[in-house]
DNA sequence: TGGTTAATGAAAGACGTCTATCATAAACTG
DNA sequence: CAGTTTATGATAGACGTCTTTCATTAACCA
């Protein structure tokens, strides 16, 4: 019935060669004749051999070794994220997952780069960092893959080329669901709508407001969508931006915020009547925005919960170090909450 | 550094043991004096013991047995999870997990109830199955744990004492988050609401609608939600119940389907001019629902991602067969499917 | 032909757990 | 006190892989 999975020593048997022969090709160690390692090679299709990793890693007694880099600040989201890190460490340990939380500065790829530079490599497996395109963090990047490390992007994505995997959502799709979500909410009416992000330099803010502004504008053209602001992901400039045109422009309905910062944007909307508050849809579930939900102050909050994303994130660094395909979980989705969570 | 975690070995001699009556201990075979099985335990305590499950399973060629059981039928959902189990067997397999799928009547407590208990035990570990109330079915459950089988509710629960876990999503709160969407889709103008279900008997339907009916008194009491429709989940039915009702009451601004036989309600709406559509959300992205989504007769879909809840069910019957804490993740989050998917 | 190099085989030990067996010691029974 | 339980210890082999060492054989060059 369950029938034995082929061992190596069935596979180098197979292929009438010694253990030590078959061993030496499948773990790569040169020093076997053409002749023998293709021989090897067949008879680990013709059997579908795939290493026991569970023994593989007993026999070594192997652990993982990956770091997270994140940015640094006070960004509620990322501190999210450190916590459920730092909660999760233990449940790794005794997975043979050893991770290390690093952080480097905001928005800025030099400093990124450098990081991932000078990143101690002793005996690193893995590398999570939220992607950024630009040319020298994608150097650092493929730097890292040559020397054998996992190299996984977080939240926000790059190139292809340059990751083994990506671990997020579908920033445009997201923007998309924004921008349905917003029109739902008009229907049968007009509206004007104010989009808010961080920096259209992120490539995930520049894609959630891609796929909002596309969606609108071919499903729900009566719908007036404005000029985004930029509020760096600051709460404190978010704030006096958006006070500054809801003032102007008594006529806004409705509020996409694509970034974070979303604090400064809830307390303007603290001050103003139920009745004549906008409709508002944000990302991210942290503290401040889950109590806004409560509220009543926002109503769709976009989150792409990242406990599992960290899940995601080693499960892919792992395949890596295991040489094994990728985990088969697609994108992460993200969920939609309301009021109710 | 990475310090090794503590054996077995470890263990019996920080007790003063040897190996034998230390593995005696923890394997719970018999035979121990009351005062050395105190000893090791307080030595597994002191030192934070947890057995190499890799190590074990090695040297055990343990395969995990386990089965699932679902509805027959034509329902295209559980058509999709059917899918789904097939294509992951392969990946299993290498995992050391043995799947088995098993069918049983649709919406039939006692058949379900007759085959748990007939179940073919030959070393299985662990059942998963859609949840039911039926004291039988509960029975069978029982008796089935009572044997060392993990269960594992899977959609739908039941009372806590008689599964170790459940996994699906909490049918309250997506019958909430319909009502949100739903509300907002009214905001500014009054509506009235048609809800369907399969059978107020299925737990998850029931659910749903309690949550639905619950969020739109609560917020949006401007909105009338007109009696349920009971489909019992079959195509034909729903089509001409839907059909009947709207055109007896051409009020209706909005509809929310919580259970299956959604094609009927799809071929209904087909009939109909673009302007004059309800706004309608409902359960399930399967073939037909993704292709109303597309085509926008559809708004919302609430889908509870079939693939993760397996991959899920399979994790806690693993845990509970290898005697290990349940896996962290809490409930599942259905998605939130627009058009743009 | 002797000497070097390259290719292969054989085998042992480690990883941590489980199972099984056998020997010893201690605690009971009558 | 002999005889039986009961508790404990010691140890060996298996699981599948990795690493390492040593011996053997074949192929090459000068």
């Amino acid at each position: 019935m369950t029938r034995r999975m082929p061992t190596l020593t069935d596979v180098a048997r197979h292929a009438g060669v010694s253990y030590a022969t078959a061993d030496r090709v499948v773990n790569g160690r040169g020093g076997v004749s053409e002749k023998s390692a293709l021989r090897v090679r067949r008879a680990v299709e013709d059997l579908g051999y795939v290493r026991n990793v569970a023994a593989a890693n007993l026999s070594q007694r192997r652990t993982y070794r990956f770091a997270v880099i994140l940015p640094s600040g006070p960004n509620a989201f990322f501190g999210k994220v450190r916590d459920i890190i730092s909660q999760e460490r233990r449940r790794l340990r005794r997975e043979l997952v050893d991770l290390r939380l690093e952080t480097v500065e905001a928005f800025d790829p030099e400093a990124l780069a450098a990081h991932l530079t000078g990143l101690a490599r002793d005996g690193l497996d893995g590398v999570a960092l939220v992607g950024s395109d630009h040319p020298k963090v994608c150097e650092a990047m493929a730097a890292l893959r040559r020397d054998g490390l996992a190299v996984v992007t977080l939240i926000s994505d790059v190139t292809d080329s340059f990751r083994d995997a990506y671990v997020g959502i579908d920033n445009r799709v997201a923007g998309c669901t924004a921008g349905r979500l917003i029109g739902l909410a008009h229907t049968g009416r007009a509206g004007r709508i104010l989009p808010i992000v961080g920096a259209l330099s992120a490539r995930d803010h520049a894609d959630r407001l891609g796929g909002f502004r596309e969606t609108l504008a071919a499903r729900h053209p009566g719908l007036t969508v404005l000029p985004e602001i930029e509020g760096r992901d600051r709460h404190e400039r978010v704030e006096a931006q958006v006070a500054e045109i809801l003032a102007a422009d008594p006529g806004i309905t409705a509020i996409y915020s694509a970034g974070a910062g979303n604090s400064g944007l809830v307390r303007v909307l603290e001050g103003r009547a139920p009745a004549e508050r906008p409709v508002v849809v944000l990302h991210e579930l942290v503290a401040h925005s889950r109590r806004a939900l409560e509220q009543g102050l926002v109503d769709v909050v976009i989150d792409q919960r990242p406990a599992e994303e960290i899940t995601l994130a080693i499960a892919h660094m792992r395949a890596v170090a295991d040489r094994m395909p990728a985990p088969a979980a697609g994108p992460v989705v993200p969920a939609i909450y309301v009021s109710e969570n």
